[in-house]
DNA sequence: CATTATTCCGAGTATTTTACTCGGCATTAA
DNA sequence: TTAATGCCGAGTAAAATACTCGGAATAATG
């Protein structure tokens, strides 16, 4: 049960623009060299960033992204959803139709799946980037 | 950040063992049967929680597993651990040398998988096995 | 207008992890 | 002695992860 290099060098990489944003908007080979992550994996995941409306982009040269939002906006749940996808423990809370044949809402497990998903959930959403700048 | 095979197949058998333990041992055959899972894949789950202390076993003809406390004694929580691993989200809680060069406890985003691991942690300590039953 | 710095896009690939399977030995009850 | 079990170690197929790469589009700058 590990976070992937996804949701790390995500959450790095927003930290990262949180950080440097401030005038103007920071280019992805600078977000690179000061996280030391490579360049082309991360323009994967801020391209899911950007879909997801947490960074805006501008092209060209002395282009680069910043925040849509100011980061006390933003929370460290925010972002995972994005990177990461949902913080369900299990596939069969996101998607009913995962747990092969029956009615999985009848499997006393499940029920523990959800608490521990839950408790993920809300401590991320409680947490916003702007406690880590 | 999902929980694998392991974990929710490990739990499914410890709730079947508790809720057939009752009068003697039940047989990794019946545990299989019972819970739809792999007979010889349950076998290695159930060798970790042997290994651990969560079940005991008895060879033989008509042997089987028992647990080694009763059901309220056992959290959620320590099955986890035994099959899936430190209820850490990201390597660095457990093994300080993981994070590459540097001192990790000095990165930002360190606090917040603490965080996030703790809550996890905690949720699933606080569910006992006789809950389940 | 040419050049350069940048984002954007889609596809491809190597590595690692997961999720198993299998064969055979050891032990014990009947 | 036989049959039912647990025990052990190794091997393997599939899936997921963690990237890389090449090139097109866009915009500032001289």
């Amino acid at each position: 049960m590990k976070i992937s290099t996804r949701g790390r060098y995500g959450l790095k990489a927003m930290v990262d623009i949180a950080e440097n944003c401030s005038e103007g908007c920071v280019s992805l080979k600078s977000i690179a060299e000061r996280t030391n992550l490579s360049e082309s994996y991360l323009e994967q995941l801020i391209a899911s960033l950007k879909k997801a409306g947490l960074v805006k982009s501008t092209r060209g040269a002395n282009g680069g992204y910043t925040l849509t939002r100011p980061p006390e906006d933003i929370s460290v749940g925010d972002i995972l959803r994005v990177v990461e996808g949902p913080l369900k423990l299990v596939e069969c809370l996101s998607d009913k139709e995962s747990c092969g044949m029956g009615d999985c809402s009848l499997c006393a497990t499940r029920d523990v799946w959800a608490r521990l998903s839950e408790s993920v959930s809300e401590a991320a959403d409680n947490i916003s980037l702007s406690e880590l700048i």
